[in-house]
DNA sequence: CGGAATCCGTAAGGATACTG
DNA sequence: CAGTATCCTTACGGATTCCG
């Protein structure tokens, strides 16, 4: 994978592990809302709209646990908790950017591809 | 997001959804494989010995759908099936490979981060 | 406000058996 | 060899309710 590297199976494996958890349904979004700046539970949950309150939660803890944001509690009344990306997250931000900008740069690619494959596929395919 | 560009959240939400495609269980792997060198399916099967047939093969026709691999059959006997990188799968090298470097560089952060979180979490947690 | 606990439907994914 | 089809179990994730 490095050039001058070999290539090492359990890297790959490594590698996945760690984008399938990134990769779930909102940790990027986060990641990327608390790179632009701190935020309380409730600011993310509006910028998220859809974001159900429970996935919220388990998104901030395990980007918690993992070490990526930082997790503040303010004991007011009403309490207030306060969220923000560690060192070791903002590293992250440079990584995602790069796949963001290849996102953006080849969606139409993908878009296509997608289209000529489902109309040149025969029969009807169940999943995918 | 871009330096110079403003934050788009459509544009945060198109990148999850493509790091939920790409970072599923394996398709960061296989596109890692054939990076290296073209491979029929048994190659790609030993080299990811713990994937059932059903998931590669599952793998691979999504990657094929969005235009990252290419499938060619051999009508031999015993059939074959080659599978290499589209230019838009070799595209995608460079970005997975930053992510790549991330994670070996970081991985012993994360789990330092995790081992720091578990012993100071109060009670069990089911979940995370 | 910021969760935790519970319930529940859907989808992901493994194991196995069969086929051209 | 390279799949397809089927079954079955688990994990994901939404909705709702309750609590300090």
């Amino acid at each position: 994978m490095l050039p001058g590297r070999t290539h090492v199976p359990h890297d790959c494996r490594v590698v996945a592990d760690v984008l399938t958890r990134i990769g779930d349904k909102w940790s990027v979004f986060v990641v990327m809302l608390l790179g632009e700046k701190d935020c309380r539970f409730s600011e993310l949950q509006r910028a998220a709209s859809s974001i159900s309150k429970r996935m919220l939660t388990l998104t901030l803890r395990r980007l918690e646990r993992d070490g990526l944001i930082e997790r503040t509690v303010f004991s007011t009344l009403p309490p207030s908790v306060h969220y923000a990306l560690t060192p070791l997250g903002r590293s992250l931000r440079g990584p995602i950017d790069m796949l963001g900008h290849w996102v953006v740069d080849h969606q139409k690619e993908i878009v296509a591809a997608r289209e000529r494959f489902d109309a040149h596929s025969p029969g009807r395919r169940h999943d995918l």
